[in-house]
DNA sequence: CCGTATTGATGACAATTGTCATGCTGCATT
DNA sequence: AATGCAGCATGACAATTGTCATCAATACGG
């Protein structure tokens, strides 16, 4: 019997994944959590699961985060991720933490089913088509550059960007230069905006 | 026996549903459409069913322009929309088309089980907390400021945004000032953003 | 018909943002 | 050691953005 946790912030959405994979003979749902943070308190009071299915964005703390968590704290589940969007960055992201399986929500029940009994089996799971994107995916940020962008997207005006990265403001506007003329922007929210499709923030 | 249409993009999430759905003793789902047009496809070779549970934020053709199609090309079916995100602008203009009801994907399983029953006895069913978001929906902002707004966010600089709509730099400027100020914002990055996560833009 | 809000529109001015030239590391190549 | 290169950091300067006072046009109530 494969125990599963299954994290993800809509609860209609939740519930149906969770009834779906508790229909298989050998998948038994033993939790259920709408964000990470619940994610991780779940995984403190309870034995670890076989496989973590979780979301990737999500309010509080997001699938990314949930992963680095399990494996620094030497959790002995596999993590599966899902995701709307197919954001090379997360793609990359994800394998670099040790996630098992990526999981597109356009793709049917059965290859969720399929990808799950594949983890459980040893393998890691993830799409060609997926895999192919997240190879040609150069993002050309610095570490950063990123920071900076990230907070410019929040609103943040320089003086406080500055003061958040300790850095002077001509450093952080000369940082913002670099990612809209890397990126082909015209300004800051277009360089957020591209970047943020990308999955690279 | 209650028969139900089941509409929306993701398959993950369409599976998951349906079959959640075809679980209860009275309901069956007789068809999975990923899309609008693949709907109207349905109903044109099939008879009407009593349901027509659509998302609403799909590709090619969204739920609320299904709502309108079925409602006005005679279609038997009570059409029940679900969202992620409650924007008020949405349940204005459902009610205005006869929608019956209106469900959060955060809001469970049961919830939306009941509200398809409801809605079969003839009630029309919207939480009670959606209605007095779409009652308070004071968005502060004029039809101007929001579509300069919006512009905006995607990376337009001031002088694009005044050809595109045929104003003075000086006034585009004005019309963002205007919402920065509104909104409490620092910049019109902040702006945007806030607009957005209320459903404004 | 007249005052008086309200809304749309604008430019002057101040503040913020974007670009660029310039040093300064450290690191891999030659 | 010398060279080239990438990232980090900064300030001067130019361009863009935000604020504000102002002026029409329209709407409303007396």
């Amino acid at each position: 019997m494969t125990t599963i946790l299954v994290v993800e912030d809509q609860s209609l959405v939740r519930d149906a994944i969770a009834m779906l994979l508790s229909l298989e003979e050998e998948l038994e749902v033993v939790g259920k959590c709408s964000h990470g943070q619940e994610a991780i308190q779940f995984l403190e009071n309870n034995p670890a699961p076989n496989i973590i299915l979780s979301d990737i964005e999500m309010p509080q703390m997001g699938g990314l985060d949930l992963a680095v968590h399990a494996a620094s704290h030497h959790i002995a589940s596999h993590v599966v991720l899902m995701t709307t969007f197919a954001k090379p960055g997360y793609i990359k992201r994800a394998m670099s933490v040790g996630v098992k399986g990526f999981v597109l929500k356009e793709s049917d029940s059965d290859y969720l089913i399929a990808c799950i009994e594949d983890v459980i089996a040893g393998k890691v799971v993830i799409s060609t088509e997926l895999a192919l994107m997240a190879l040609d995916d150069n993002n050309p940020l610095s570490e950063k550059e990123m920071s900076a962008l990230k907070l410019a997207s929040e609103g943040m005006k320089t003086h406080d960007i500055a003061s958040a990265l300790f850095l002077s403001e001509g450093t952080v506007r000369n940082y913002l230069s670099e990612a809209i003329s890397k990126l082909n922007a015209t300004n800051r929210i277009d360089a957020a905006r591209i970047a943020q499709q990308k999955g690279w923030l």
